[in-house]
DNA sequence: AGAAATTTGTCCGTATGTATC
DNA sequence: AGATACATACGGACAAATTTC
């Protein structure tokens, strides 16, 4: 079969499947995760897509890899009070100006803005969601 | 040919030597890196092994990569400006949320978020506008 | 201690999808 | 619409670290 990956790609999906195994201690914290060679049976994919969905919940210090070892699922966050842990991700793109916008930075309401939006994590979901938006204009 | 990496890997030795470009400023930042073909025919490698050093560049925030477009050299980290004056206002209101804001929630799309807008503008026009989104019932 | 098996790490080549120019 | 460039996915091969026998 050819490579297809309308809407979500199979990595991610993996990736999805296999976080809320661990939240929901499907996958206890310290255990290893199936082997790579076990999770390609099981998801019928091959073993490149597996090493991108581990790598996936590794950036967000989800589970841990060690050589020769395996993939352990990290303890838990601790999500008391201060020292609060969170993950950040941050991404830019152009957006079309809505209304408001188009009027604080005088422009056309449509035109071209840089939006860099960052979505803090804690425990995997989104806590806060933050919006910059600038002038697109270069050399920045 | 077989696959001898002795040492540090090739993508480590490759990530390095970008880095010291970007670096040295042989890869102005802003500007794009060659592309992942440039770079195979480069190095002798094949483009797995250039995405792999691009990664991890990635990951250190030196470079950032756009679907289509390719890769840029983050711009220098600045440092505030001084005498640079700006006025915020800052206003709460609630929205309903878009798809993507419900989706990063878990919540149905238009249901109420609250957002915190605040512009900033520099000698009266907005210079930057900041939303931030977080649910409303919730026990931050 | 040593050898084999297991498991992750690196690298190649190819093909196709998707976004941008 | 065509060309260019990055993204996803496959399958194979060998290297290196760990565990097991």
């Amino acid at each position: 079969m050819p490579t297809p990956h309308y809407g979500q790609p199979r990595y991610r999906v993996i990736a999805d499947e296999l976080r809320s195994r661990i939240e929901n201690g499907v996958i206890p914290p310290g255990t290893l995760l199936p082997t790579e060679s076990a999770l390609t049976v099981e998801f019928g994919v091959s073993r490149g897509t597996i090493r991108q969905a581990i790598a996936a919940l590794r950036e967000d210090h989800l589970v841990a890899t060690e050589h020769g070892r395996g993939t352990y699922a990290k303890p838990n966050q601790r999500e008391g009070e201060l020292g609060m842990v969170a993950e950040f991700e941050t991404q830019n793109r152009k957006v079309s100006a809505d209304p408001e916008l188009a009027a604080l930075f005088a422009v056309e309401t449509g035109t071209a803005l840089l939006e860099q939006q960052t979505i803090a994590r804690q425990n995997g979901r989104a806590s806060i969601v933050v919006r910059t938006y600038r002038p697109l204009q270069s050399s920045l």
